[in-house]
DNA sequence: GGATGTATGTGAGGTAACCTCACTATGAGG
DNA sequence: CCTCATAGTGAGGTTACCTCACATACATCC
């Protein structure tokens, strides 16, 4: 089983299953480039949303940054807490809220992680030519810019 | 909270980031385009790789085909029977084997999809220039082409 | 300064889409 | 014919989400 037994065309699929299928590549890069940390995809993703915001910020934000559920929030927020990357305080202005705040471990997993995530995704992207790769984050920058 | 309060700059990202982001607007595009015939991402995945082929897949190549273990390509099958989109029949050569052929419904099925995935497609795509389109499809192909 | 209504985080329990393991029925080779 | 491999599937587990309900605390209006 070990070569795939059909090269099969991929001329006839359209760009946004190309993207997909890229992105299943992508996919596939980070969860390698983060399993040695033991960390989900969307417990990365939440490291870098409280790393690229002040410190303090509430559950509830969490949750509507990565689009989940408040309480999916909560959840991945333990995840974090029990690896000793984020600590959960009282809100002082309102005792009904949670502060979360990244460890110091934390902060520097955030930049290591983004150091691999970098390797990884220049590893998929490394068949295109430097000027390649400039156009395609252009005009990737272009299609996702518009907000929403 | 009816607009996101924060302009935040994604120039900062790099192009693996950019993929899985617009990577995460087709998906939202084509699950939006697949609702209205109650059809999960997967089970349209599936229907794709059955019309793709010639009649009467084993259940284990289409385990194979989706990158999925065997027991599941089962489930998959399942609720495309039940939706009578497929039909399973035994394997005159092999009565251990079953065989899984697309039903009229079902290969009519799979061009009306194919047919809003094109458009949902496009229609993300919207904001780039013809040209730019098709510079992007090419290098998509590029990078995604090399198989496995 | 209570009553009323709303917001915060989380416990309890559900679901979808995957998984592994074990089993039955069948096929293939010595 | 005896052994071993293979095909599909039942049983049950896991993960990452979900909704609903609830305790607590804030905000407001009389």
């Amino acid at each position: 089983m070990g070569s795939h037994p059909h090269p099969r065309p991929r001329s006839q699929e359209h760009t946004g299953d190309l993207v997909m299928a890229l992105a299943r590549r992508v996919r596939r890069a980070y969860a390698d480039a983060l399993a040695e940390w033991h960390i989900t995809p969307a417990q990365s993703r939440a490291l870098r949303v409280l790393a690229s915001r002040p410190a303090g910020m509430r559950p509830s934000v969490l949750a509507e940054e990565l689009r989940i559920a408040p309480r999916s929030a909560t959840e991945v927020a333990d995840a974090l807490e029990d690896h000793g990357w984020l600590r959960r305080a009282a809100d002082p202005s309102d005792r009904r809220a949670t502060t979360l705040t990244l460890t110091d471990a934390g902060r520097d997993l955030v930049g290591r992680i983004e150091q691999v995530r970098l390797e990884a995704s220049e590893r998929v992207l490394a068949v295109l030519t430097p000027a390649q790769r400039r156009t395609l984050h252009e005009m990737l920058t272009v299609v996702v810019g518009e907000d929403q």
